[in-house]
DNA sequence: CGCCGGTTTGAGTCCATTCAAGAGGAGTGG
DNA sequence: CCACTCCTCTTGAATGGACTCAAACCGGCG
């Protein structure tokens, strides 16, 4: 519960103060939310579509998944969640829970009731825009899911997903080297992109013919950065990660981010960000 | 700039209030925000892609689009918005916008600056609430579509969006009768859902012959709502409606949608939230 | 009237699915 | 240690849903 071992809950300090800076005073109170700590085996659902009022999680270790389950059977991965990111903003808030939580690999996560966390956002109003914030980015990435699975070819969706997840989980200081850990079965990318698992089979086998990438029991080394971002059509903007080091930038966001007169609020989490480190 | 004619955003404070209950001086902070009406012709770019720190809308009358570009040129549509929607929380907040806001028809629209509204947000915990929530309604919509694009059939993916529009315009109270508008082209629809605009037409001509709507002239009739909803897998819920009329309700949405699936590793999960809780 | 955007129609092609069945690995229990 | 199961990955052949590339049709409008 409540405890006097603030470290764990840092993380949820460092992922808001990214969006919108905090003072010391938001920051301790954020770091004295009550909390409870868990782990769960794969498959775990955290919270099931049609549950009510669930609570919300801090992931500090592991992945999870969220997804939604069509009459006939059909599954759609919503989207993917690493160490460090907050699950379930989305269907805290409501009575009802629209979508599944579910671990993809076993996890250990920081259970934080949803009314402190309300209470808190009440009393500071930089808390409630970072959630806020951090919300409208959960939004900018569902919109590229769908482009994404809209309007791209298998081949560019799924070089689109490992870009994707390789950049966050260096963005999370996950794996440094060339290896990145990857959590996905090809039935899931399957799911996560809106194909066969058989297809997803098929067209890896022509991503890795490229050298475009390698995948090993749940590693991916991706040789060439920027050609599989090419191959997926990727930008990262979407993420609206703080600072993207400059050997992953892509061509199209260097030349933007380039140019100096750029807005202040960005610059301002930049160096926010910088701190916090 | 802000006028003294403090109807117009009606609309707004009726929005934010059906997320969050907001006071009597809530309101009225709200209806005194500085505004600026205007009218744009269709296909009025009202946000671009890349564009910087756009201010925001409140939708009086019309029909607007948010949409991606990819690079070679493929448009994906992701959301459609209709009369009293806030147009443009998703992109306000950022430094830079992320996809497009375009106008469908020609449309009336009020233009708050986004500073003045989070000042308000600052001042107001119920307010700043209220556009939280908001937000979230636009993610759990943007999660339904990811689903009617990835996994769904053609047929289903477009009797889906014309219920989600059908009932939006039911609650927005427009067009009480058998007629609903519609906005969309056939080739827009396909931009939509992830198809193209000749698969569109000989779908929506299948749904046609088989009784479930037709479509003239920039109207659609709809005979047997139940009949399409069935056909579009649709459930309301994920609209997050405050309150939809029971003739428009679908049997499902009564009873948990309890997908049985797989679920090999359920059982580790009821005895760990239990624990949870 | 002629233009123009939207709808309709046709034929051929291709990408992705379906339905199998087999192979490889990891974990389990005898 | 093996046999066993389960899960994931792999491969093949046949099918089909959606796409492409036209061209024609239609109604509204200047």
């Amino acid at each position: 519960m409540s405890d006097i071992t603030p470290s764990v809950l840092a993380p949820l300090v460092r992922k808001l103060a990214g969006r919108s800076p905090l003072g010391p005073e938001e920051r301790k109170a954020l770091l004295c939310l009550p909390h409870r700590e868990a782990s769960c085996p794969v498959g775990t659902y955290l919270v099931r579509e049609g549950d009510k009022a669930p609570d919300f999680f801090l992931l500090l270790d592991g992945y999870a998944y969220r997804s939604k389950n069509g009459r006939n059977g059909a599954r759609q991965i919503l989207g993917v969640h690493l160490r460090g990111d907050l699950l379930d903003l989305q269907n805290s808030l409501f009575d009802r829970a629209d979508h599944n939580l579910q671990a993809l690999t076993p996890i250990e996560l920081a259970y934080i009731p949803t009314r402190s966390i309300i209470d808190l956002a009440d009393l500071y109003p930089a808390i409630a825009r970072a959630l806020w914030i951090e919300t409208l980015v959960d939004g900018s990435v569902s919109r590229e899911w769908m482009m994404n699975i809209g309007r791209r070819t298998a081949r560019q969706r799924i070089a689109h997903l490992f870009c994707e997840l390789t950049l966050r989980q260096k963005m999370a200081g996950i794996g440094g080297g060339p290896d990145y850990a990857w959590p996905l079965t090809q039935e899931q990318i399957g799911d996560a992109t809106g194909l066969t698992g058989v297809h997803v089979n098929r067209t890896l086998q022509a991503l890795r013919e490229n050298g475009l990438m390698t995948t090993g029991r749940r590693l991916v080394t991706i040789p060439d950065w920027a050609a599989l971002q090419a191959a997926g059509d990727f930008r990262s903007d979407y993420l609206h990660l703080p600072a993207v080091p400059p050997e992953m930038q892509d061509p199209f966001t260097a030349h933007h981010a380039s140019a100096p007169a750029a807005a202040t609020t960005g610059l301002a989490r930049l160096s926010h960000f910088a701190r916090l480190q």
